[in-house]
DNA sequence: AAGAATAGTGGGTAAATACCAACGATTGGT
DNA sequence: ACCAATCGTTGGTATTTACCCACTATTCTT
């Protein structure tokens, strides 16, 4: 049989899927609930976080600081989050979800579960659960440090 | 537990860690073998799939046409390629690897794998096999149309 | 109180990505 | 012979990504 070399490197067939299902879900995300895939992974991340400082979520994300400000500019015209200095420390931001925030992430929620069900499909329920578990592992471990 | 919805979300994590090791495969491969990673999928691909027309190859890779062009520029320049009109149909090249492109190819499956093994070093073998697998299955499914 | 450090901000950029339209040369259909 | 389609090519462009530096306001260190 043949060699197939390049879809042998993990890393060209990862990139290659992560690219295109992205890609597929800022498409339907922003024709939806009207967001930027990065917008929508903040409200994510300040759902699972609770209220956070800016530089944190931008930490967390993987986001230049710089570049967090102008995605709350974003998020803050649409009302989707709620900014308060932090009393305890009025350099820091208090970033909090709005109701309206909330709802437009269960929004995006669906959005993205419907096209990873999509794209997915290839995979059996057992092999989708694996695969997350793999690539979360791999993603922990380069985040830890 | 909490719900860590982010990292839930298969194609987030999918997308940080493609986005990661990519980049670290991009970066050794400048330095050493001089490649860029579309250079190196060229070659790849051109060493798996034998003598081809240009158009072929960029859509082999997902490379618009007229972006092929100008990689083919840089491996004809570099002797990594070389081009020859196909006597029957004379709008087409047959492109070939060359002995340099060959070395050069080499070259760079070392660094990638030598990268893959540190980015999937969290993974036990059966695991990287797994995954490799399972993105392979996607993509099949994601090509087919 | 002075100086160093930190959070957020504003302004900017270099590179990568992914296209598109138009064109010459060549071939296939009729 | 004519027209349509195809291959490679040129010359663009809009968007995204991922930075960097300098600055203000505030806090921490000593």
């Amino acid at each position: 049989m043949p060699m197939e070399s390049l879809l042998e490197t993990t890393t060209f067939v990862l990139h290659k899927v992560a690219v295109a299902s992205r890609r597929a879900i800022a498409e339907r995300l922003a024709e939806r609930p009207g967001l930027t895939l990065w917008q929508y992974a903040t409200l994510a991340e300040l759902d699972d976080h609770g209220p956070v400082a800016q530089k944190a979520l931008a930490a967390a994300l993987g986001v230049d600081p710089s570049d967090m400000v102008r995605l709350m500019d974003e998020l803050l015209t649409g009302r989707l989050v709620a900014r308060a200095r932090d009393p305890l420390d009025r350099r820091r931001y208090q970033v909090t979800l709005t109701a309206a925030g909330r709802k437009a992430l269960a929004g995006g929620r669906g959005v993205v579960r419907e096209v990873e069900k999509a794209t997915l499909a290839p995979l059996t329920a057992a092999e989708r659960a694996t695969l997350l578990e793999l690539v979360v592992k791999i993603h922990r471990a380069s985040v830890e440090n």
